[in-house]
DNA sequence: CCTAGACATGTTGACGTTAACAAGCTAGCG
DNA sequence: CGCTAGCTTGTTAACGTCAACATGTCTAGG
């Protein structure tokens, strides 16, 4: 069994002074005589005190400690993500409690279930597309601050996310303006928002160019379905440039591709979205948007601080925009 | 600024009973009636009780939390790890604290100095390179239980790690069974123990079949050096086998091949280390080790309960099995 | 020499929870 | 009817910290 540690009140015994004078030194505040201080910094460090945060926290009416739910951390953006948030609250003097949605299997629910159901977060951060909640039958505590990373405009919590339409409008068009009658769009599942926002956009950007809109093509992020798509897709040569809707999807897409022999991007530019870091060393090297994640977790922990310290708060949905980045997957079509 | 929420005082209040009695059905305890557990579970849904976490770990001496100290989630290793911890700890009633080392230029140690200094979690499970924390100057309390994930036993703490010996072993096996005269090896950083330990396996298992031990070349995990290693590697003819030490420098260096003409496993077969969901969908696919990460995860976190638990421990260190996948980027090489 | 004010230090109580103990009630049995 | 056993419920105190207030000490200025 665990002892409890060494207390403000063995300190003060220790260095002869009341509880009150250790906890000031604890806390660097000012009106501490230097001699005693030295004096309590010596006797803490000779009983290994450590500043009970369970004390502070019930004392303080706060835990300075951020909640992030999230499904699961395979896919890149969500890492992404989460390491940015992880960073920023870290630096703004937060710790971050993950909240892991386990597996259907597992109880799917009860893990952060239970967990939200105790006070020791003082605001959550949602990285998973915020209707799961709902069908994971997750109820949010009610006076509990909420930012949520994803496009979804359902929910009237503080939102940030990457500007997904601003993304597939310029990956789109990269490939019109090299010359492209058309652009076909491997998509995520339609159960994201992200996925669906990217969709519409890549829709409406060949709209406003008076480009045919070809048949929507759906993976589920993965490279293995970017690579079963890519099977059917290399098999028409009408396909000259595709853009998917991530670059895992694209690398299985370029397989396919390879596997076919059809030549990238001789025969068929590819674009994808994230610019993960190995997208540069796909081959050919990736034609990619890339994501800044930092920023949007900068962002995220910036919009939860605010909506900690105020009372009301109108919030505006922050968009961080993308930026596309050229490398060899895209040419101009072949003449002819 | 936030409110308190509602206490037990609360509930009791509402519920006309004392404090000890919202307590117990709170914490499920039998000895209470059950028209009255009925009151106080409807007193507390109508002032929306939620227990503070705070108080419960200051009375019971115990927070119900781990700490996880890592780097940055960026590589793919350490990300699949930390998820499997988090599934893991949730499972059993566990929460996870992040507690990143921030960059040098945000102030690297104080993060989890300041973290690790207050009393907020049972334990901590380790996920960098052991000796970053010297590095670091990051002094782990004592007392508190350490489990490292990382193959360095110069750690008198209990250790988790994938058997990387093992894993080296099978993949410079593999290529040698092929009828490669030898393999090349693109290693890891040298900082890093699991790099070290897949060296030096690869060095035994080359000596034990008496092949000659071509010179060692270095990257720092990343696909950007694996191609820069490979533009050297596919100038000499002489290299027909490469065992990587990740998929990512894997990634690269085929890369480097295919601008370099040389084929794949044709003229240079290729095997990597870790098996990400997207080596399968490499061109060609990649002959890779598999590690089971979500095993390393759940071992880790029983060794630290266990470590909680009880009084004393002799800890031997516990080693995940590799597998190696074989898939379409080795062959025998050509004749001749 | 006296007093105001600045500064150092100490005392008290409350944050929310729950273990330990105490008290009250009912049922069963000789 | 009296006594005990078993159950429900209540009271008290303590976990470690720190704001608020109280007290004590020293210095400067009239």
């Amino acid at each position: 069994m665990r002892r409890r540690g060494p207390s403000i009140a063995d300190v003060a015994r220790l260095a002869g002074v009341s509880g009150q004078t250790v906890s000031r030194v604890a806390n660097d505040r000012p009106n501490v005589d230097t001699t005693t201080r030295d004096r309590v910094l010596a006797a803490m460090r000779e009983v290994g005190y450590r500043p009970n945060s369970a004390a502070r926290a019930l004392r303080n009416g706060q835990f300075r400690n951020i909640g992030v739910i999230v499904f699961e951390l395979s896919s890149f953006g969500n890492t992404r993500t989460f390491n940015a948030v992880g960073q920023a609250a870290t630096a703004a003097g937060y710790a971050i409690n993950l909240i892991p949605l386990l597996d259907a299997d597992q109880g799917k629910v009860t893990g952060a279930f239970t967990r939200l159901q105790e006070q020791a977060v003082d605001g959550i951060i949602i990285l998973i597309e915020a209707h799961q909640l709902d069908e994971a039958e997750i109820h949010l505590p009610e006076g509990l601050p909420v930012v949520v990373v994803d496009s979804s405009a359902h929910y009237d919590y503080p939102i940030v996310d990457t500007d997904q339409a601003q993304g597939a409008r310029i990956a789109t068009e990269h490939l019109l303006d090299l010359g492209h009658s058309t652009v076909w769009h491997l998509g995520g599942p339609p159960t994201s928002f992200a996925a669906t926002r990217r969709r519409r956009s890549w829709e409406e950007t060949l709209a406003a160019r008076g480009c045919p809109v070809p048949p929507l093509l759906v993976g589920d992020w993965s490279a293995a379905s970017g690579y079963a798509v890519g099977r059917q897709l290399a098999a028409d040569p009408a396909v000259t440039a595709v853009f998917a809707a991530n670059d895992e999807m694209a690398l299985g897409l370029l397989r396919a591709l390879h596997e076919e022999g059809r030549s990238v991007p001789g025969d068929v530019s590819v674009v994808g979205f994230d610019d993960q870091e190995s997208a540069a060393q796909f081959w050919p090297p990736l034609t990619t948007v890339r994501q800044f994640f930092p920023e949007v977790g900068r962002r995220a922990v910036e919009a939860l601080i605010a909506e900690l310290g105020a009372e009301e708060h109108h919030h505006r949905p922050v968009s961080v925009p993308t930026e596309l980045v050229i490398r060899s997957s895209t040419a101009p079509p072949r003449v002819g």
